[in-house]
DNA sequence: TATACTTATTAAAATCATTTTAATAATAAA
DNA sequence: TTTATTATTAAAATGATTTTAATAAGTATA
């Protein structure tokens, strides 16, 4: 659904500043008319037309009238509460849903694990339903605005369609895109799971609202987004933000994608995990008791000060820092935020990383890189999804004139 | 001269018309009314009107008549041939100036050396001299339609600043877009050199018109473009691209940029004359006829088959096929062009490169990455430039219409 | 050669969203 | 209460594009 630069007429003129408009609600609600045309570059007139028009589809609803600046109190307007999107963030393991307001408040969330090996119908099922419970207490459909889909790549967000997850082999293929499209009747769009929660971290996280962001989600295994121009930038095949398949290391251990030395490969908590198992193994004394490993006992040793586990978190960190300067130095973003477990688990993380992003980026401005730590755990690319949806949306007005 | 996303008006939309009108002219001319309206998707009236205005203030030319496609042979426009922009490369220890037609096609050039430690108005000066060779044959002044400058990085594109270069002192903080501006009454841009390059490749050289390229200059250092939706990429401080300083050996030599183990550290000219020289040095036999090693002579000596020589480019390109992956794997570009003298004096990289970026892309299509060498050498800077400055006044023609 | 059919150009009228202008309403400050 | 400022609303004007219609200049076929 990428509209081409098709410039011209009034139509696309109308459609752009009711775009405009939306976005400026949302950033800035409660709003008054003409502050909303100080944002836009609109005239007062223009707006209170556009203003008028989304009142009447219900899309926008008076909120009290603000300080008067001088002179008259002017009336508030913001994007209707009682307007919501579904998301839909598809993980390995498990499945989210939830109804999300236009300011990105969780309304209503619902959750269900995936126990081995399921068929792509069966994964259907599961999202339908999971679907079908946010809409029950939902008294009227209309209310619901459009359905975003976050899984992980790599996906063809134009035919909505999951291509060939590395982790899930039932899904591939799986065109939920249409699926969703048809049997709710609503505007769906796909997004990669790392791009979803970078624009949502845009819109309603930590970030700063630069127009540059780079967005790097540190959890099992590595993944970034990158926000230009307030926009998610996909690259070609919506692969741009790879982060976590660059080398970091030319000697570094293989990587499940065929490389070596990725900074997957070198910080991921699957790295950690693994190499957690194997000074196990080494330590001959702990062979007996020997347990499984994860991530969380990782973060909880580290915690109560175990050297090993400090070590491994620490090293983690490090190889985090140089792959994300690495990447600032190919991007340069206005900003950076870091989201996933690794930095909730292991908050010092943040500290070195960004101590290595600014001793090693090449543009850096006066101030130092803005490096913060996502606000968002296991709803980031539910949140994002919401974001994505909704830009979407905004962008494409006429799917809510209906 | 960042156009902020100031929309609404006629004018606006008037605007951007004529500008996709200009940039559609550029790429498909000699072209007929009707294909304009085709491409660009605007009524045949509007196109028609909008051509006899271009025509009339001496953008556009007729170009005979195309073949009929059934009916009355169509009128065919061109952009005016005899309108010129003016490009200016700033290099280490040269300058170079041109004439180029908006066809890209370099008209005349003219090249001094810069010996010893200029000051920043002998810099000055020199740029001016140049200029002023080119409009000397100029019948009319009026028909240069802009001049751009390419400079090594750090630059400040908004206010025509060159920022602090890392080898040319001199020209710290020098405000060459004001000097050209004020001096011959023209609009003038500024563009970090490998962003200029990446354009002028796009518009001009090798590449396949795709939506987004990246641009790998190897010469004596690494630097990088990035194209995207058909515009420079530059990131938040004009940095985007900066692929030679980021690290793909973690252990690898300290970088001139107080990093270790950067592409640029591994696999420039420089890189290589330094590591030539360590080698020369530790042999003992050579070190009495001790002679100062070139980039040229490492070329030469490769080509005569000389092993060790050939190594050391070897090296270089399986550095360069590394880092380009990873700079592909965070970008997912849609085709990459690569220039500067080691593609050029060791043609043979670029199998090496292919091979390796396609090796270690994870989004990959069904057809490999497009890799391609440059058709550009010391004139990708001139072109590049041109290109830059043919954009800016497209987007804005309103800068035409004196 | 004549006729029918296509495609291109040109001119006049219509359209449509925005802006401009003017009038009215509501509030703060003097 | 008066004056100045800001907000809202209504009507008219603007301006770029599109639509409609007419004309011009070709091709294809009989």
């Amino acid at each position: 659904m990428a509209s081409s630069s098709t410039a011209g007429s009034a139509e696309e003129m109308k459609r752009q500043n009711r775009s405009f408009v939306l976005q400026a609600l949302r950033k800035a609600s409660p709003v008054s008319n003409a502050e909303l045309a100080r944002h836009t570059g609109l005239s007062i007139m223009s707006i209170s037309t556009i203003i008028k028009e989304l009142q009447a589809i219900g899309l926008v609803e008076t909120s009290g009238s603000g300080e008067s600046q001088g002179g008259r109190k002017p009336l508030l307007y913001q994007l209707h509460q009682q307007n919501y999107v579904i998301s839909v963030a598809i993980h390995v393991d498990n499945i989210q849903t939830a109804k999300i307001n236009p300011q990105g408040k969780i309304v209503q969330v619902e959750k269900k694990s995936v126990c081995g090996q399921l068929q792509q119908n069966e994964w259907a099922a599961l999202v339908c339903d999971l679907i079908d419970q946010l809409l029950e207490n939902s008294a009227d459909k209309a209310e619901v605005m459009g359905i975003a889909v976050s899984a992980p790549g790599p996906v063809d967000v134009d035919t909505g369609t999951l291509l060939n997850p590395p982790n899930i082999k039932a899904i591939e293929q799986w065109e939920v895109g249409a699926l969703l499209e048809e049997r709710y009747r609503l505007p769906v769009v796909l997004e990669r799971d790392a791009n979803a929660a970078a624009l949502g971290e845009h819109w309603f996280g930590s970030s700063e609202k630069k127009s540059s962001m780079l967005y790097v989600f540190a959890d099992q295994g590595i993944g970034g987004g990158i926000i230009f121009q307030g926009k998610v930038y996909r690259g070609f095949l919506n692969g741009a933000g790879e982060i976590g398949h660059h080398t970091i290391d030319m000697d570094g251990p293989k990587c499940s994608c065929g490389s070596y030395g990725c900074l997957e490969a070198l910080a991921s908590g699957i790295a950690m995990t693994k190499k957690a198992e194997t000074l196990q193994a080494q330590s001959e004394a702990l062979s007996a008791e020997k347990q499984q490993i994860t991530l969380e006992k990782i973060f909880a040793a580290a915690e109560s000060g175990e050297p090993l586990a400090m070590q491994l978190l620490e090293e983690s960190a490090n190889y985090l820092g140089v792959g994300i300067a690495n990447a600032a130095n190919i991007l340069n973003p206005e900003e950076i935020i870091i989201g996933g477990a690794i930095v909730h688990g292991y908050p010092a993380a943040m500290e070195t990383i960004s101590y290595l992003v600014n001793d090693r980026i090449l543009y850096n401005g006066k101030e130092p890189m803005i490096i913060k730590r996502s606000q968002f755990k296991e709803e980031a690319q539910l949140v994002g999804a919401a974001a994505v949806i909704l830009d979407h949306l905004f962008s494409n007005p006429q799917l809510l004139m209906k």
